[in-house]
DNA sequence: GTGTCATGCGTAT
DNA sequence: TACGCCTGACACG
């Protein structure tokens, strides 16, 4: 169940493993069968991701174009390789390593330009960083009449923010998560887009979302924090603030659901 | 074993 | 706004 930067690390992860290499490709489960003959023993340039979706840049120039959607998961397997689960729509291999799929929503092939396409639709992806995208932030919401708090999952708006960054970011920024899009102040959208950045590229590395500073609960770092500590708002309706000892609360925006602080993120 | 829920998103109504 | 899609973990009996 994968925000962002599940995606970049698989990309730089399975890119150590497979780059360079033919590799190996079938679909046990059957629905991209095609699709796998067609990429079997071709020789992998590259990975690269961005927001929630990932390219394997193939020497043939053909691109496979992977999104997990809620359910997928990616596994990395070593010899010897476990019997393929029935599930796996797409297994990628070499002789060292196999790569297990399952779940995805789109698993596709495509050109390089049509790749392009799909990136292009995205807003920009903080663990990218590139220049200006605090500004192209600020840009992309000073329209949206919509809630902050629905503004940052659309992913034209920012890519690869999904339903735990969302509300530990806006905790993190004091922001209540019914603040009209177009009326959140610049500088707090500057913050946001920062706090993306390093909040992102901390999971990246880590592989796991952690928010809470670990001096704030007396850890010594948040490698340290056991699950349950690691978060501020999210899935903590009811329990006391980290912070401020008042009560979290939660309601659902478009069907998913948003939690914060009530003190630490005052309404504006 | 069964049921529910989930870090997502596209399409139909 | 609702539904469909796709899997797996966990709570409950």
């Amino acid at each position: 169940m994968p925000e962002g930067h599940v995606l970049h690390r698989a990309a730089r992860l399975q890119g150590k493993r497979f780059n360079g290499r033919a590799v190996a490709a079938e679909s046990p489960q059957g629905r991209f069968e095609s699709g796998a003959a067609r990429l079997d023993d071709q020789k992998l340039d590259g990975i690269d991701a961005k927001g929630k979706h990932i390219f394997y840049r193939f020497a043939s120039g053909d691109v496979l174009h992977v999104h997990l959607g809620l359910f997928g998961k990616f596994r990395m397997q070593t010899p010897p390789f476990p019997d393929p689960s029935p599930n796996a729509r797409l297994l990628l291999s070499t002789d060292d390593d196999r790569l297990h799929l399952a779940g995805p929503t789109t698993c596709e092939l495509l050109t390089d330009d049509e790749a392009d396409e799909v990136a292009h639709r995205l807003g920009p992806d903080p663990i990218l960083a590139p220049a200006g995208g605090a500004e192209e932030m600020v840009k992309r919401l000073s329209r949206r009449s919509i809630p902050i708090g629905a503004a940052i999952l659309d992913q034209k708006v920012v890519a690869g923010l999904g339903n735990v960054y969302r509300a530990e970011l806006l905790f993190l920024i004091g922001l209540h998560p019914f603040t009209e899009a177009k009326a959140t102040p610049p500088a707090l959208v500057d913050d946001l887009w920062r706090l993306s950045v390093t909040q992102l590229r901390a999971g990246e590395r880590s592989g796991r979302i952690v928010t809470v500073d670990p001096a704030e609960v007396g850890a010594a770092s948040a490698a340290k924090l056991k699950r349950g500590e690691r978060l501020y708002a999210y899935k903590r309706d009811g329990l006391p603030c980290r912070r401020c000892g008042d009560l979290i609360r939660s309601a659902d925006i478009d069907g998913r659901s948003i939690w914060w602080c009530p003190t630490c993120q005052p309404e504006r």
